[in-house]
DNA sequence: CATGAATGAGTTTTCATTCAT
DNA sequence: GATGAATGAAAACTCATTCAT
């Protein structure tokens, strides 16, 4: 293995390790020796890997919006054949993102204040809109499918994106099964592409 | 005056401070001296009227809370002889919600990183679960209206605040008016009341 | 009731309220609010009866210090025709001290803090060595009835009031009721008297 | 020198830094930054080694038992061939004690203030009870040389014990060599251990 | 006399960051 | 690269005391 992937490692470790944190507290009451502890090294060496606390998280947040990317791009890519087939199978993506996306308590708890620092913080706002942005393109490129105005595309994935992120932040409290079961999921979703 | 509501006036003051800190800085590097300050009172003075900083974020809380409350209460309570005008009421007003409330940049910040703080602080959820629970409800008296299966109801008013909430989350990198001209919101409406 | 004495009630009162205070709290973190809590005074009056928060403490060590003079002074100043008995009655009142003051909970914890406040203390110094010069002057009073040296008179005084401070002191940990059971205290009276 | 005892000379440093405050001031007007600067190193580096103030003391506690537990240890281990060499030597050593330790003006004043905080402090009291048991049983191991019967060992080790202490408290406004002088210490050892 | 609002000095503790080894 | 000792800034909270009403 060479050197620089060998940095990347240590880099990845330590942003794992900061996950596992951040599950379990606030970034701002996460020290750097908890993530240094969390990740098996001394917490001097965070700070030869990355040049400041902040500068972790920025990081994470990259590293995790691959994961996203490549979800939403394998959920969005498959093709069917008949134009039926490709709504159902839509509706299905979109009830799994709910369930496994926007209601995965480590991923809400995690980002939700990742938003709330990224409002003082312009370079991690920047990677949040990076993020979202792509999202949005590839559902969109997915609502495509059977939607063929532009403007109605781009209006479904935008309101399915805030649907989304809003139940993810209502989930917090709301019991989620209860939340699911009082959505006619279907329903929206009709509506939201009939003309 | 009487003395009580010198007490209260007092604690409005200071919590109004805390609200002008908070639209510049997020809560944990909000200082009790930049709100004592920013109340022009001294800093001591903050803990003879609240237990520690924490409570003046409760209360801050509640003291917003009772304002969103005033305004769904007003919003929806007003009664039209015809239904068509009643539905066509209830669509300005979702619409008034979505740029006065929503869209509002102070409250967006500061409620997105109250969600944040809530996470981790069993009473601030608690107070924000009674919040979003009332407004739930008062909505849903303006759904009533003209939608007549309870299910239905709940399921609308659930599906609005979670688009409203996922919009104002959003709104901090993407361009609001953007959002607005894509969204065909009479649309979405129509569709979620229709069975 | 005069004016004067209205005052000096209020005082007393307060230094009662001092003295509840110190059985659960020692000094330093029974604050002036405590006081006035339990004397159920507004605190800002206790600044008015009392010069500081120091001030109430000595003036209660004075009026304290009448208390244990009293009870001294009435235990020695019995007389007995026997020689014989005046020993045996003065061997009793040696316990009963180490019982009823040594070994009492509540002096025992309010004045090991004071002798320690003392220490740094002039005023406060003067005050204890007025008290236990008095106390042993009176246990003096006591022995002299059969004990012709004023030497050992002095001998024997000493080291009762030394002993019973030990005692005292120990009584924080040890069991008081093993202690009295391994001392056979009138072998010790009875060795401190023969000469 | 090992890492090892490089921190534990660290650590030493700043017990003994507390202990010279505590000459002069009583520990809770001692500040962290007091000690620290006494003992010549930055005040945040006290939490590195010890968890918060408290546990200095504690440790400075178990830290200054150990000299004292050598002392009676090696006091009282010497053996002599002639029993009434025995006692002549128990005297003197008795002696000595009250002169270096029980009259030791600093450890009198620290030790007085930290009984008083044991009061409020199940740790400090329990480390205490070690102590004064452990030189009970030293004490009882040189008076078990000339006395047979095991309950007058410990009558006559807990009687020196509480003697001792109080002349210690008493000696804090009372003057030592007058109290010496009224001693004739002789004649109340030998009261003690006289059947 | 009585109240309680207001002040401000003081103290412990936390922690990111630096740096010598 | 790795370690852990050292620094120092920052912050919440406490409370005796003062004072206007």
């Amino acid at each position: 293995m060479s050197r620089k992937s060998a940095r990347e490692d240590r880099r990845i470790q330590i942003m794992e390790a900061l996950h596992d944190c951040l599950i379990k507290k606030p970034f701002h009451r996460t020290t750097i020796k908890d993530i240094a502890d969390r990740a098996g090294v001394n917490h001097g060496l965070l700070h030869y890997y990355f040049e400041n606390k902040e500068d972790i998280l920025i990081n994470y947040v990259e590293f995790t919006a691959n994961k996203f990317d490549l979800i939403f791009d394998e959920l969005f890519s498959e093709e069917f054949e008949d134009p039926q087939e490709e709504i159902k199978n839509f509706e299905e993506k979109c009830l799994w993102i709910l369930n496994q996306v926007s209601f995965n308590q480590e991923y809400t708890r995690i980002y939700t204040e990742i938003w709330a620092i990224a409002l003082y913080n312009e370079k991690l706002k920047e990677k949040l809109k990076e993020i979202y942005t792509k999202s949005r393109e590839q559902l969109a490129k997915g609502v495509k499918k059977f939607v063929h105005s532009p403007a109605m595309v781009d209006r479904i994935s935008l309101t399915l994106m805030a649907f989304w992120e809003g139940m993810s932040v209502m989930s917090i409290f709301f019991d989620k099964q209860d939340m699911v079961d009082k959505i006619e999921y279907q329903g929206i979703l009709k509506a939201l592409y009939t003309p």
